[in-house]
DNA sequence: CTATGTGAATGGGTTCACAGCT
DNA sequence: AGCTGTGAACCCATTCACATAG
């Protein structure tokens, strides 16, 4: 396996959320095609998505939803449970922390915030913690079930960075950055130095951004010539 | 001006936050070298990206900082008001509300829910009404500067289309939508058939979706090999 | 000499046509 | 016959090299 187009691997999440959909509604087959109308893609697209990981379908016939399914949980390592802690507990933390209905077993095993008011506080069953415990928080759960997989970045952009060293400083290679600023894949002292220093080595960092949604949408607005069918429908 | 991949629009917001952090620091000047490392792209990307909108900086000097940013702004529409309705006032939508500095006027003229208990409420200044109050609303707004621009979707999955449906009914033509769902840009009824509706012509939709961003994050964590610097810094 | 702006080349993602099962 | 799976064609975004301006 190698070679797969990033947004290959956004269009199969909606490809998984569609087969949930048809799976509440007892529909047990599909098609490229079916699955397309729903993704708002090309068959084709749909087949070559699929085909990166395998043969799925049934020539002839299509797909069977359950297996399907199946297919593309173990694809995404959704069979697995994913532990995380957040950094930031204002509003937006809060609001994270509370989405109903985090499917897929994402667990939230740790809340952090500096501000004195927060720390102490119970959000969703967990006791937030100042930041400066985070690295003991996460060193404490290293070799336990509760290992911090994955570290949300939920506070003010210019303590996006600093949230982000201190998540990879512990040891945690993945980053889902809700912060509007680019996190940079190397210690600040570094910063420019293009080196991406050793604990930075496989870190991933992905970003959901909505202030950026704003403006490219009012963009899109200003100029529809461009007519971008989709924009970003498959971030 | 035609033909411009999106990836570039994405990145010229990110240019753009670059930019005023840079003046927020008396930085009066910058190159594409600079902006480059800080954005995460290559030079050759953000002069190929400034390019498509025209000449802003002065060779053998790189660009002014304040200069740069003024034109982003105008390209990206920002200097002038958006007027923003949100639909979904439950803890995602009151967090999008209140998320501070929403910077460049982009204003918040009205709430709604269909919740009972939300409904009356006051949120960030805005009195929550209820959602079949949104098509009056935004006809009586529209000849006024309270015109509304665009919606924000801020609903649970299964009623994501149906709030899409009664923005555009009511001629709204951009569309935030924080839902994990994928608004069809037709009619419900219609759906199957490929035919836009006219009244969804010229509808632009972006997405928002933070649980689409921990299943791809998972997948990026399990397979690093997929050496992916950036997976979707720029979304 | 420095750094932008841009036509040309490259590379990679999407589209296509059809081969391959059922 | 029907629909998947896939090598090849195509197309478009990124990369490059260099001409241009200061």
């Amino acid at each position: 396996m190698a070679d797969i187009p990033t947004a290959a691997i956004s269009r199969l999440v909606t490809y998984l959320r569609i087969l949930e959909q048809l799976e509440a509604q007892d529909v047990s087959r599909t098609s490229s095609n079916d699955l397309a109308e729903r993704a708002n893609v090309t068959p084709f697209q749909v087949r070559k998505d699929l085909a990166y990981f395998g043969r799925f379908g049934t020539r002839g016939m299509g797909y069977t939803v359950a297996v399907l399914k199946r297919e593309l949980v173990r694809v995404l390592g959704l069979n697995q449970t994913w532990n995380v802690v957040i950094i930031g507990m204002g509003r937006l933390g809060q609001a994270i922390a509370n989405y109903p209905a985090t499917d897929y077993r994402f667990e939230y095993v740790g809340a952090f915030d500096i501000h004195p008011d927060l720390v102490g506080t119970t959000v969703r069953g967990l006791e937030v913690q100042h930041t400066n415990q985070l690295a003991h928080f996460v060193q404490q759960q290293a070799h336990t079930p509760g290992r911090v997989d994955m570290g949300f970045i939920a506070v003010p952009p210019e303590s996006g960075q600093a949230a982000a060293q201190a998540l990879v400083g512990a040891g945690v290679k993945g980053i889902l950055n809700f912060a509007p600023v680019v996190i940079q894949p190397r210690t600040l002292e570094r910063a420019g130095h293009h080196e991406v220093s050793e604990e930075w080595h496989g870190v991933i960092i992905e970003n959901v951004d909505f202030l950026a949604g704003m403006k490219r949408l009012a963009f899109y607005i200003l100029n529809p010539q461009l007519k971008i069918t989709d924009s970003e429908e498959h971030l």
